[in-house]
DNA sequence: CCGATGGCCCTTGCTTTACGATGCTTAGAC
DNA sequence: GTCTAAGCATCGTAAAGCAAGGGCCATCGG
């Protein structure tokens, strides 16, 4: 995977997982790289921060809770109504920028 | 258009836009432009550094032309054989990334 | 009871790269 | 000779993912 390649689209990435469900830091890195056959690697510098930025906007919102299987409290982030308007948008933007880029590499144009 | 979006994509829009003919930069911009209806409107300062990087690296070969309607020299950009092979692997990384984003926003998963 | 281990969370500095603004060079018009 | 315009190039800035390191808490082994 190439870093560049996700700049701009981390955002979507992790507003659309939360979107099939709460989760904390660890669940999100697993689940993503499940969900793409291991192609996006998240590394918990690129995570955490994210995380804390779409806190910051209230597009998610943290809670720190034990686990039923017991452990340390984890934190754990759950997506919020503008949130999932957001997502909407983003997803919205990622179309554009995939039709867009269909237009050059696709049609040979 | 969100300048992040853009990042780690540019040089395969660029590779591919001189697939179909060698420009020089004033064309490619309005080329880019129009292929994506608007969406991608390239500067001046994101197109000619993208250029160097590209033709340092020998996937692109630029040459000064005087254009039949006469004016100041243009530095015409073309595709070398190198940059074919290159376009081609930058179109599988984009499917590869694409179909990654896919299954993140579209299987809801 | 006490130290070691591991999972989870967080922070700091680095690197890459698109962008905005600015300047230079050349050719053609007057 | 002077002036204007198009195209080319460059410098500084900002955004964001990454690598590396540290701290906390619960569990495990001695």
């Amino acid at each position: 995977m190439d870093a560049q390649q996700l700049k701009g689209h981390l955002d979507l990435l992790l507003l659309a997982t939360l979107d099939s469900g709460p989760r904390y830091g660890g669940q999100i890195i697993t689940d993503v790289q499940s969900a793409t056959g291991g192609y996006f690697a998240l590394r918990e510098g690129t995570l955490y921060p994210a995380l804390h930025r779409l806190e910051k906007q209230g597009f998610i919102a943290g809670d720190f809770q034990v686990l039923p299987r017991g452990g340390s409290p984890v934190k754990v982030y759950t997506l919020t109504a503008s949130g999932t308007e957001e997502l909407k948008v983003q997803r919205d933007r990622y179309e554009q920028f995939s039709g867009a880029v269909r237009g050059i590499i696709g049609g040979g144009v």
